[in-house]
DNA sequence: ACAACGTTGACACATCTGTGGCAAGGTCTG
DNA sequence: CAGACCTTGCCACAGATGTGTCAACGTTGT
């Protein structure tokens, strides 16, 4: 029975035993299984399981989002598809007038929305 | 005054007013004003939002998760972070057994969790 | 065999996302 | 100047995310 229990592990990575099911349901990572279906967490699992807590702490992001990271470097058609978004307005013509419009203070502190400074669009 | 209104560029481009005001407000694009403050819609603005609009509907994937990608490609840091969580099971030592652990068809139906095959992780 | 712990599933709840609608007030146009 | 349209802000609401807890049932260790 190499590895520890789901609470071992739990006690060692911060996350609680219900997280790590949690995790596991949302397709972040899949732990190997004793034969009676115990979930086995080793070294690499708990390291990993704590990489991903530092992670989701130091950027404020959730596991969704990492989740739908995990599915941008999965299917490539999605990848390329909003890299290809993304990237439209990388060759912008010159006219981009002085542009005011951005006062960018809307409600940042409320939190959620906008942490993102949007994509200036240029004229055509 | 060179540009759709709003309500205008809602019609051509299948978003409702509000929609596109929220598109701004999450930070995804930001549009250019006129003096008075109004939003002013040209051709290019139309494009992507109807690029953006297939992208999401092809792919079932939200604002949000947009915004994320877009946060990712902004901030090096977050994106090499994530990028080497994921990288960390890329030099897989050879022991992996018959892994059966995965009847990944959970709940697949119920929707929208776990679309993501997990990472299989190998033991240390 | 009994306690301690694991598994899945369900109920619950706060917060966030994606929408709509409405109010109060500014802008444009006939 | 009146009506139509714009702006932001707020209320609302369904569905998703992140967590907890509890139930019903299987596993393990002493």
């Amino acid at each position: 029975m190499d590895g520890l229990t789901i609470h071992e592990a739990a006690e060692t990575t911060g996350w609680s035993p219900r997280m790590l099911r949690y995790i596991e349901r949302v397709g972040l990572l899949a732990m190997r299984r004793s034969q009676s279906g115990y979930r086995l967490y080793g070294a690499e699992e708990l390291q990993r399981l704590r990489t991903l807590r530092e992670l989701l702490q130091r950027f404020d992001v959730g596991l969704s989002e990492i989740g739908f990271a995990l599915r941008l470097r999965r299917e490539a058609e999605l990848g390329s598809a909003v890299e290809a978004w993304f990237e439209t307005d990388a060759q912008r013509p010159e006219d981009v007038p002085a542009d005011e419009w951005l006062r960018w203070e809307q409600d940042k502190h409320q939190g959620l929305l906008a942490a993102n400074k949007p994509i200036p669009l240029e004229i055509a």
